[in-house]
DNA sequence: AACCGCGACTGAAACGGTTCGGTCCCGCGC
DNA sequence: GCGCGGGACCGAACCGTTTCAGTCGCGGTT
């Protein structure tokens, strides 16, 4: 296999040092337009192309960043936050010549291991933190390492980082607000796990609006943001005395598991009981009923804390700071109706 | 910042020559096991690990391979495919030092751009094509670039690439044999886009199957992969004059976007229409009705094709060849049934 | 005793770029 | 006429590894 042409290639063929060819390609002063313009026609002709190699090596740089999914394959597959996210990433990134290396890890534990790596090797310039947990390890992690990271996580989160917020709350008072104002009185919350911090940060809104509002305190229904949790969901709110007559789902696929369970058991949504989602999903568009939800902008939560990461990498040493994404909009589906008078008909609570 | 610990510092503090101390951590013969002991140990203490940028440039690697994905962020974020191929590769390649970037490309025009910067800077040493299309330009572009290259495709098509195929017509073949068994005559098909390879494939496997049961052919309607485009479905077969019994569709995602429109034009699945689908996604396991259709392994595709590449890299000579992977098995839902004899009653299909 | 082979270790080149100090030459001002 | 500043270009060092041609010393062979 011939050898790659290099520089050197180049700067005999333009007859002058590899030096100036350097200079001349990289756009910086120091050499006469004629010859820049004359060395310039000589690399494409040659299909001259530097290597990221050589390039990295001497500016101590990899020109990528990191972002380890931890979620379990299954999971990923149907997250939806997850490719709009990373096409964001990449939006940002492209420009500045930066590209993303992706790892999945099932644990955290693993994941550590593949920030130790990626620091280690230096193989990445930094890195992206999402589905931050409370307390989470990384956060002591990336700063031992001293690897450059952004968070992506609520505005209530405080941590020694550069955070690109993005607050689910304002979503959840809204659509909690909008079932309020239909007349429900009795609105549950199927949570995902509390070890996430925008788990706790939604479950809070939800129940911050009832009492806002003056209502009682609602059910709270233990989910982890699949289908499955919220059909799990669905058969604990059939078995209940008293089932409310909305649920604040933690997002859409849960509350797409909950419709389908409530449905299969003879249940109308809305008519006996409304279901909100949160994130917007495009799947939740083509269901029936369609599902009032809020929608979020994964792309842009991309795009912008990727932007954040490379200003940091450029000035590590720089000071936190934060950029605070606006809230995304109710989406208005069918899935939410005033509340019927009186329970649920018994006669069709025993279909299931 | 302090600079980083590199070999040298090893080597000084192990009264080494650098030489020596490469040696020695690389585990290759030619130092004494008492001196290597030594050097690892000071090199442990001094906490060095070696610099994937010095390492790849002598040894002419990235390190790294790549994966263009072809598709739109929306599309991503519910392809069940993405995420556990994707863990797969990681498996396959973890093992050997090995990394994957990723790029989001919405077009194929930006994807090829995407290769050629891959080639060009030699970012990864290889990259894996999935979503093979019918006289896809990729093949001519990585042979012209010369970027090691796998392929993942059906069995069917030929290419002068290595190889990972993966057929889908074995489970077409099971899910449309299902339906006859039940007494279908009638058995649609909603297919993929026919740049696809894998739709084509499909689709030749359910008409080959009907023909070869003696059965007439079946109507043959467009969809994409997308629950939208079941959802269009829907509303095709309704109107229809003497809609088909059953439908195999070309994936999950369609198959839920069909049964939702006919249930909410009041069609009842599988009373009245039998549908079966493709992926065996764990959404449709908390639908109702479950839903009929084949698993597939994308992890292990994943996993096989990237370990296809790595062979490929370490000896990029070598003549194509081709893996076959086993079909996946008939899952069993609750979305299939003996056809109703007669149509359609009139009443229900005038809901909509 | 001279020679050979071999294991252990060293020095330097190579990978392919960037960057910086320095030289050369030119035009300018005094 | 001379000194000076600055633009254009060159040479060499450097980034942090791997690799390979040698050197050295030692034990065993003839």
């Amino acid at each position: 296999m011939a050898r790659r042409t290099t520089i050197v290639d180049v700067a005999r063929a333009a007859g002058v040092s590899l030096s100036t060819a350097s200079v001349a390609l990289n756009g910086l002063p120091g050499v006469s337009e004629a010859k820049r313009e004359h060395i310039r026609q000589i690399a494409q002709d040659l299909k001259y192309s530097p290597t990221l190699r050589a390039r990295g090596l001497a500016a101590k740089r990899a020109f990528a960043i990191g972002f380890v999914v931890e979620r379990s394959p299954e999971v990923m597959g149907s997250d939806p936050f997850f490719g709009a996210f990373i096409a964001g990433v990449q939006e940002a990134i492209a420009g500045a010549g930066y590209v993303m290396v992706l790892q999945v890890s099932p644990s955290p534990e693993q994941a550590a291991w593949l920030y130790r790596e990626f620091a280690g090797e230096r193989r990445v310039d930094g890195v992206l933190l999402d589905q931050l947990r409370v307390d989470d390890d990384r956060i002591g992690l990336v700063q031992e390492l001293g690897l450059p990271a952004v968070a992506i996580a609520p505005p209530t989160v405080a941590a020694p980082l550069p955070m690109l917020s993005q607050s689910g709350a304002p979503g959840i008072v809204e659509v909690t607000e909008h079932l309020m104002a239909l007349g429900h009185r009795d609105i549950a919350h199927i949570r995902g796990k509390l070890e996430y911090v925008h788990s706790v940060e939604r479950r809070t809104a939800w129940r911050d609006t009832l009492a806002k509002g003056g209502l009682p305190a609602g059910a709270e229904l233990q989910g982890d943001f699949t289908v499955a949790s919220g059909s799990r969901a669905a058969e604990e709110i059939l078995a209940m005395d008293r089932p409310p007559t909305a649920v604040v789902c933690v997002n859409d696929l849960c509350a797409i598991g909950l419709v389908a369970g409530l449905q299969a058991a003879g249940v109308d949504v809305p008519g006996d009981i409304s279901v909100v989602g949160f994130d917007g999903i495009e799947l939740a568009n083509y269901l029936h009923p369609r599902l009032t939800t809020v929608r979020t902008a994964p792309q842009t939560v991309g795009r912008a804390a990727a932007a954040m990461l490379l200003e940091l990498i450029d000035d590590p040493g720089r000071e936190p700071w934060t950029v605070q994404l606006g809230p995304g909009p109710l989406v208005m589906g069918e899935s939410t109706a005033p509340p019927r008078a009186g329970a649920l008909p018994a006669v069709r609570r025993s279909v299931s």
